[in-house]
DNA sequence: TGAATACTTGAACATTTGTGCATATATTAA
DNA sequence: TTAATATATGCACAAATGTTCAAGTATTCA
């Protein structure tokens, strides 16, 4: 195999240098869709601050209100509402209301085993 | 049961409220170890940027070199280089050396199901 | 040996992020 | 209606993050 730098230029004019043409090409063609990446990542990411995954941890047997997560975790109700609304908004969490009282919990079993497994990976 | 906030006097006088005593005290009960919070929330946190997602996700079939990523992603060498150290720090990626050439691949299986199951919460 | 190559590293910078404060909304009960 | 409560939201700011540039290692080959 020739293992010295491919030099390829583009269109626009751009020098793209690799060692495995073939490689690059096949990762080419299996990516994802940008707006599949950027979903993907937005998921890990909002599962990536300590207070938000503590947050996210302690919803996995029980359901909580806002103030029980602020008790919990020491920070303001403010904070876990912001906090909150992210995790809601990436289909993390989902929440009922019961008179004043909001009700947050898991929104499906695919964040109990994104849990699981990176616990596992991150015991190892 | 009792829906109105309790008050609670800790040691250093800080004022707790919660509403559901018994729920924030099973939460405490079963918290994982702060090291080990940190460390998953890293885990996650590192899959959470866009180009380091495309990093881990074009490695899952096949060993790449620092400049086949760079090549793919459109990142120059050195932000590829910062990011695989970041990924390999949390044990997400490996390498091996073959002359000038250092070739990465994914560390282990649980990063491949953690991306597998990601992608289906992210795609529901 | 010295030049070329593949990769790494540290510093600097703009950008993003998480939090608290003040204020606003929604619901209940008097 | 009014007061109290539970949560949400906009703003501001310190702290963290990702990238580039320049310089540094490590390895190969002439």
């Amino acid at each position: 195999m020739n293992l010295s730098r491919i030099r390829l230029i583009e269109e626009d004019g751009c020098e793209i240098r690799m060692i495995h043409f073939d490689r690059v090409e096949q990762a080419r063609r299996e990516v994802i869709a940008d707006h599949e990446l950027d979903r993907l990542s937005l998921t890990y990411k909002v599962l990536g601050d300590p207070n938000r995954l503590k947050i996210v941890m302690a919803l996995k047997n029980v359901e909580m209100c806002v103030c029980d997560l602020a008790a919990f975790t020491g920070l303001t109700d403010s904070a876990i509402s912001h906090q909150l609304r992210r995790l809601k908004d990436l289909a993390l969490v989902k929440s009922r209301r019961d008179g004043r009282i909001i009700y947050y919990s898991l929104d499906d079993e695919h964040v109990k085993r994104l849990l699981t497994i990176g616990l596992e990976h991150a015991r190892e």
